[in-house]
DNA sequence: ATGACAGTCTGGGACTGA
């Protein structure tokens, strides 16, 4: 069974790129983010005509996740439990970010057989101490806290946590760890967070299996140069995570006109 | 060498992203 990652980065700027990603390397599930679409819009009938059940959650223009597999979709969630919102401004009441109660599209989960899986897209931060970068602290919390009480009820659950995490987990993730601007992406408390899903015994299964980057970007010549960010990551609980035999990253997508900035991770399961 | 990233729409500039 093939399990791919991609942020894709609008879905119907790309829908060749993705039609070809599914056929190259015979995916069985493909979680995307970004698509930036309303799910009347994703391309569902083409991935059906390709053997492919299709769920969409976005909107117009900024953010949405999909999940793409030839096994059905069941059990789908278009939000984890007391995820937040976000909403634009400073809080007057001393909170951290203004969480207006409704959960952007940036998380999708469904029940493909045994497997419960979650496409993520984790929220940017733009800045340290942002409102935008608690609200990503807060996510990763909650996020956290809810695949602890999955593993905590049912230790067995094969549970994947896969997409575009926005962190940069190690100097090992960045080509210049002081490229980023204002060190947004490696602080210590955005990479504690990270780190916290291997404590509730999530285990990363990529890493082990390919190296490089999944993100550069389009500007100052970026991939020619290789300077890019690993920042897609498959966190797969010990049921799932056993069973990983094989993975890669899809640099080649990254060639040619009109690519993602973001490339396909790729992990094969026995 | 005088360009310089790409997506979307509330569009011809602003916003977002990383």
């Amino acid at each position: 069974m093939k399990l791919a990652t991609w942020n894709i980065n609008s879905v119907r700027a790309r829908t060749d790129r993705l039609l070809a990603v599914l056929e190259r390397h015979d995916l069985d599930i493909l979680a995307l983010q970004e698509i930036k679409c309303k799910p009347e819009q994703f391309p569902t009938s083409e991935l059906n005509a390709a053997g492919y059940e299709v769920v969409a959650h976005g909107i117009n223009q900024w953010n949405g996740v999909a999940l793409i597999s030839r096994l059905p979709l069941q059990e789908i969630e278009f939000s984890f439990p007391q995820q937040p919102g976000f909403q634009k401004g400073t809080p007057a009441d001393g909170a951290k970010f203004i969480d207006n109660g409704v959960p952007e599209p940036r998380a999708l989960g469904a029940k493909i057989g045994d497997i419960q899986i979650w496409s993520l897209y984790v929220p940017n931060g733009r800045a340290v101490n942002d409102p935008h970068y608690h609200y990503k602290l807060e996510f990763l919390h909650q996020l956290n806290n809810y695949a602890n009480n999955v593993l905590t009820a049912h230790p067995d659950q094969k549970l994947a946590l896969v997409g575009d995490w926005n962190v940069i987990p190690t100097d090992l993730d960045v080509w210049d760890k002081h490229a980023m601007p204002e060190g947004i992406y490696l602080t210590d408390a955005e990479r504690a967070a990270f780190f916290a899903f291997a404590e509730t015994g999530l285990s990363e299964v990529s890493t082990k299996f390919a190296q490089g980057y999944t993100f550069w970007d389009y500007q100052k010549l970026r991939f020619p140069k290789n300077e890019g960010l690993r920042i897609d990551y498959i966190y797969a609980s010990p049921a799932l995570a056993q069973n990983a035999i094989a993975g890669m990253i899809d640099r080649a997508e990254r060639k040619g006109q009109g690519a993602s900035d973001h490339v396909p991770v790729i992990v094969e399961f026995a």
